[in-house]
RNA sequence: GCCUAUGUAGCUCAGGGGUAGAGCACUUCCUUGGUAAGGAAGAGGUCGCGGGUUCAAUUCCCGCCAUCGGCUCCA
C-alpha cells in the first residue's frame, strides 16, 4: 500500500501501482470524468501511469491549465495521427500546446503544400481518430532504440531531438499507428477530445532559426464539448471586431497608402486629436516630473550612429544613408532619438548639480522593418516615440526608475490599463562579456530595478539574458484583441551612449564622472500606444480622447430652439438641427451614420440642465440675448475642458 | 526576408473566358408621428499593377506590389 496526499493535506492509502483516473474514480464517478491529468510530486503524469510510491498528487481538469495542456498535447498528437494517414510521408518537428489550442510543425515533403482547404478532411479524419477511442500509450526506451526507432521512418526531426536527449529520459506515446517522441503527459485515449477546429497554418523555421528548413506549422484547438468551441469562435469573431485596424479605419483615426510608402502611417485629422491629446496629457506630467523639453531633427549624420555603434550593428538593414550633392556627405533618418539627445546633453558643461538631467522629445524614428513584420499601427517603419532620457548618477538610478514608473501608472491608471504585464530583463548570467559596462553598475542597476518593482508592489517576471548589451531594462507589456503581447512601457539603463559620446559631469570631488543614462518612453511610440488603446476601449475612448467636435445636445425638448442657437454660437454641430421639424418634434433618435459624422457628442440631459446653468436656462424659450448664450457656451466649454482633462494625481 | 491565404464601387462582400453585381453609405425628389423608416431616380469601378495564353481576360498562367495569419527580427 502506498500514501496519496491531496492538495487538502487529506491522505488516502491506495494499492502500488494505482493510477491517477483510479484515484480519482475513488473519489467520485463525476470527478473521473472530469479529470485529464495528475501531478505526483510536482511532476504531471499521465493519468494511466501506475504510482508506486508514497506521493502528494493534484487532479487537473480542463479548468487547470496543467488539465488544458495535457489536452491540447494530446490534441496536437491526434492531428498528427490524421496528417500521417492523410499525408504518407509526413515528417514531424514539434508540436506542443499552447495558450490557446496547440500547433504541429511538420515537414508535408517535398513540392507538397497544406493548405486551408485541407482543414476540412484533417479535421474529419480526427473525428473519425476521435470515434476508434484509441488508447494512448506510454513508453520509455533506450536511447539507441529510439534513435533506430525512428531513423527508420526517416524522421530525422525527432532523431535530432533524440540526439539531445539524455539515456534514461526518453518516452514515446502511441496512438494507434502514430507513435511520437513525447515526455507527456497525455490524456488516457482519443475519445476526450470532442470538437476540432484547424485553426491555421504558417510556415515556422525549424527549432526556430531562419537559416534553416522552414516547416509547415498547423494550428489547432478543441474542446471537450462542441459548445465550448462554438463559443471559442465566437469570441474570435468578436475580437475581431475590435481590431485597431478595423475600428481606425472606421473611425477615421489613420491610414495608409502605398503612394507614401508601406508601414508609413498616416494620422486622419481625428487620430491626430486623439494623439494631440495623448501628447499634452504626458508632457503636462512630463513637466511637473522636472523633463526639459527638446527638439531635435528628424535625420543626422551618418557619423554620428557610427559613433553610437547603431550603424555597425543595423546600418545594413536600415533606410539606406540620403546623399547630398556636396560629395561624400551623408545622412540617415533617424532610427532613434538618443545621440540627438546626447549631443544635447554635451552643449555645455555639467556639474552633479545639474542632474539628474532629463530631455523628453516626441521623436519620430524611422526604422525598416521587415515587410512581413509591419502590422497595423504596432509595427510600422515611421513612428514617434515618447522618448526621454535622464542623465543622472549611479546612485541616481534607482530613484529615478521609481519616478518613471510613477509616470506610467499615472497613465495606465488615467486610462484604465489593468492587464498589464511587466518583464524585468537582466544579462545572462553566464555570459557577461557580452554586456558593456563594469559589473559593479550592472549589479548595481539590476537591484535597482528589482528593488524599485519591489517598492511599488510591481509583479514583474524576471528574465535572465534578455537584457539589451548596453543595460537591463523593465518592460511593460499588453496583450491586443487576439491576445498577442506588445510591449508599450519601456524604462533601460545604458552604460554604453554616455561611453561612446564622452558624457562627463563634474563631481562634488572635483572630478569628471561618466553618467548614467536612462531611456524610458512610457507609451512605448504613439502608434502602437493608440493600436492597444483601440482594442481595449474597442473605439470607445475615455471622454478626454474622444477625438471629436463638441456637439451640445439637451434631451429637454423645450430647450431645443435654445440649444441650436448655443450650437451654432459655439460653432458646434448639432445633427438635430438638420433634421426636418417634424423628426425633431419627436426627439428622434441619433442614427448610426449621423454618429459617425460627429466628432464628439455631448449630450446634457435634463439633469445636468438643472444642476447647471438652471438659472440661464429657465429663461429660455423665445428670445435670446447673445450675453446668455454666451454664458452657456462658456459653462458648455468649461465643463467639456474638465473632462477632457484627466487627473495626472498618481 | 520566409511560408499560407487574400486583393471586385466609400464600406461589407457575391460573381465568373464574351467589355461588371448586391446590401449599406452618397446625391436629388416624393412619402411617413411604428423611424438605425418607405418609394423613385441617380452618381460611383480601366475587377491591385505588369506581362503571357486566347478571336476575346476582371475571370486561366507567370511576375511584381499591398494586405491577413504565422515564423524570423524588433536599436
Amino acid at each position: 500500500m502506498i500514501k496519496i496526499t491531496f492538495p487538502d493535506n487529506s491522505v488516502r492509502e491506495y494499492e502500488s501501482g494505482v493510477t491517477g483516473l483510479q484515484i480519482a474514480e475513488s473519489i467520485s464517478s463525476r470527478l473521473a470524468k472530469d479529470v485529464l491529468a495528475i501531478s505526483v510530486n510536482g511532476d504531471t503524469w499521465d493519468l494511466t501511469r501506475p504510482i508506486t510510491e508514497d506521493s502528494t498528487v493534484n487532479l487537473y481538469k480542463w479548468e487547470d491549465d496543467e488539465g488544458k495542456h495535457a489536452y491540447w498535447h494530446s490534441s496536437a498528437h491526434l492531428m498528427a495521427e490524421a496528417l500521417q494517414e492523410l499525408f504518407p510521408g509526413i515528417k514531424f518537428g514539434i508540436g506542443p500546446a499552447i495558450e490557446n489550442g496547440f500547433y504541429y510543425d511538420v515537414d508535408p515533403g517535398e513540392g507538397i503544400a497544406i493548405k486551408d482547404s485541407d482543414f476540412p478532411r484533417i479535421e474529419k479524419k480526427m473525428m473519425e481518430l476521435i470515434a476508434a477511442k484509441e488508447n494512448i500509450q506510454r513508453a520509455s526506451i533506450a536511447k539507441e532504440d529510439a534513435l533506430k526507432m525512428f531513423a527508420d521512418r526517416n524522421e530525422n526531426y525527432k532523431v535530432e531531438l533524440i540526439n539531445e536527449l539524455e539515456e534514461g529520459t526518453i518516452t514515446t506515446y502511441t496512438q494507434g499507428g502514430f507513435t511520437d517522441l513525447c515526455r507527456g503527459p497525455h490524456l488516457p485515449n482519443t475519445s476526450y477530445i470532442r470538437a476540432v477546429k484547424i485553426l491555421s497554418v504558417a510556415g515556422a523555421y525549424w527549432r526556430g532559426d531562419e537559416k534553416r528548413r522552414q516547416l509547415t506549422r498547423l494550428y489547432g484547438i478543441t474542446f471537450p464539448k462542441k459548445k465550448m468551441l462554438d463559443d471559442y469562435l465566437v469570441l474570435l469573431e468578436e475580437a475581431k471586431k475590435r481590431d485597431h485596424r478595423k475600428i481606425g479605419k472606421e473611425l477615421e483615426l489613420f491610414a495608409f497608402s502605398q503612394n507614401v510608402g508601406q508601414g508609413l502611417p498616416l494620422w486622419l485629422p481625428k487620430g491626430t486629436q486623439l494623439r494631440l491629446r495623448l501628447e499634452d496629457f504626458l508632457k503636462r506630467i512630463q513637466q511637473q516630473f522636472e523633463y526639459l523639453q527638446v527638439m531635435t531633427p528628424h535625420i543626422g549624420s551618418k557619423q554620428l550612429y557610427v559613433t553610437s555603434g547603431h550603424y555597425a550593428k543595423y546600418g545594413k538593414d536600415s533606410f539606406q544613408p540620403i546623399h547630398t550633392p556636396e560629395e561624400g556627405e551623408e545622412f540617415l533618418l533617424r532610427p532613434m532619438n538618443c545621440p540627438h539627445h546626447c549631443e544635447v546633453y554635451k552643449v555645455s558643461p555639467k556639474s552633479y548639480k545639474d542632474l539628474p538631467f532629463r530631455l523628453a522629445e516626441f521623436g519620430t524614428v524611422y526604422r525598416y522593418e521587415q515587410s512581413g513584420e509591419l502590422h497595423g499601427l504596432t509595427r510600422v517603419r515611421g513612428f514617434t516615440q515618447d522618448d526621454a532620457h535622464i542623465f543622472c548618477t549611479p546612485d541616481q538610478v534607482k530613484d529615478e526608475f521609481l519616478k518613471v514608473m510613477d509616470i506610467i501608472f499615472i497613465i495606465f491608471k488615467a486610462l484604465d490599463f489593468k492587464n498589464f504585464e511587466a518583464q524585468i530583463s537582466l544579462r545572462d548570467p553566464n555570459n557577461k562579456e557580452k554586456y558593456i559596462g563594469s559589473d559593479e553598475n550592472w549589479d548595481k542597476a539590476e537591484n535597482d530595478i528589482i528593488e524599485a518593482c519591489k517598492e511599488k508592489g510591481l509583479k514583474a517576471t524576471v528574465e535572465l539574458g534578455e537584457a539589451a548589451f548596453y543595460g537591463p531594462k523593465l518592460d511593460f507589456m499588453v496583450k491586443d484583441a487576439l491576445g498577442r503581447r506588445w510591449q508599450l512601457g519601456t524604462i533601460q539603463v545604458d552604460y554604453n551612449l554616455p561611453e561612446r559620446f564622452q558624457l562627463e559631469y563634474t563631481g562634488a570631488d572635483n572630478q569628471k564622472h561618466r553618467p548614467v543614462m536612462i531611456h524610458r518612453a512610457p507609451f512605448g511610440s504613439m502608434e502602437r500606444f493608440v493600436a492597444v488603446l483601440i482594442e481595449h476601449t474597442a473605439g470607445k475612448f475615455p471622454l478626454w480622447l474622444t477625438p471629436t467636435q463638441a456637439v451640445v445636445l439637451p434631451v429637454s425638448e423645450k430647450y431645443n430652439d435654445y440649444a441650436y442657437s448655443v450650437a451654432r454660437e459655439l460653432k458646434l454641430r448639432d445633427i438635430r438641427a438638420e433634421v426636418d421639424d417634424r423628426n425633431e418634434k419627436m426627439g428622434r433618435k441619433i442614427r448610426d451614420n449621423e454618429l459617425k459624422r460627429i466628432p464628439y457628442l455631448l449630450i446634457v440631459g435634463e439633469k445636468e440642465a438643472e444642476n447647471g446653468e438652471v438659472s440661464v436656462r429657465k429663461q429660455g424659450g423665445g428670445d435670446q440675448s447673445t450675453e446668455k448664450i454666451a454664458i452657456f457656451a462658456e459653462h458648455i466649454n468649461k465643463e467639456v475642458n474638465e473632462m477632457m482633462t484627466p487627473s495626472i494625481e498618481g
